[in-house]
DNA sequence: CTGGGTGCAAAATCTTTGCAGATCC
DNA sequence: GGATCTGCAAAGATTTTGCACCCAG
């Protein structure tokens, strides 16, 4: 009757297995810096697995998500972007390409303490991004 | 010969005219500090104006947007909240309920330039946002 | 074997858009 | 009047889900 484990309080879900799919993802995701979309992703996927379907990288995605493998950002697009660093560090997003990159500032947990005494809030983490325009955006002539 | 002042180099669209609906709309976001989803405002209106459709929301919200009277948020879900706050202040998302809430920490453009030397970009602006459970979420029996 | 993963396709969500008529200036 | 705004409805874009089969452990 019941006599596992049942459930970690807090791990809701572990039995994750292998997938060529997903590691291929994760791979993806980590050999570039662009942060991408997941059509992005798809397209790149689609050539080794012609038979991908979008459903499988959301549904990977959201693995990797809920592993901490990936983060999801959403930064003014109305499309998701991903990012497989899950250090803590900060966005600059382009406002005229669209493009999101990452910005070397130092970063860390410190502000979450501040945050938590003015909030109540048990805080898990913090995000900050920037918003501009970015150097090639600035040459004239590329005004949209 | 097209002698009008053609076009302010910056100000792409100008001549909005006034509508009740989109009054009531900045009026209603106005009232409430709770960061309301496209949805909520339209429900919210419904009753008010009876043929009200959810495209009129929208275009409002972008107008207003373009006027610098709304903001739009995107925290962590698939669809969008909306803030007639425009003046710089920072948000704190429950991860447990979807709720925002602004915090009440200093917040200032300052950091702006650090980050446009650190960047290259033209920075216009940025944006922080803390994550975690809320009062109300800690306590027990709220678990989902 | 068993349950998670995949492909396929349909559905669900949220948002945008084309059009004809009402409204503001 | 003429352009903007509205309602309606259809279309778009992105993401999620049900189902049957496949594959890892």
């Amino acid at each position: 009757m019941n006599n596992q484990p049942a459930e970690q309080p807090h791990t809701k879900k572990a039995p994750y297995r292998k997938s060529r799919q997903r590691t291929a993802l994760l791979e993806l995701l980590r050999s570039t810096k662009t942060h991408p979309t997941a059509s992005w992703l798809y397209d790149r996927m689609k050539p080794v697995f012609p038979d991908l379907s979008p459903g499988t990288v959301y549904r990977n995605l959201t693995i990797l998500a809920e592993q901490n493998l990936v983060r999801i950002l959403r930064s003014g697009s109305t499309f998701d972007r991903f990012d497989a660093e899950t250090g803590i560090h900060y966005h600059i997003v382009c406002e005229r390409c669209g493009k999101v990159e990452d910005i070397d500032l130092p970063a860390g947990h410190a502000c979450e303490e501040e945050a938590q005494r003015a909030s109540g809030y048990e805080i898990t983490s913090h995000r900050l991004d920037y918003f501009g325009i970015c150097p090639d955006c600035q040459k004239p002539g590329t005004e949209i």
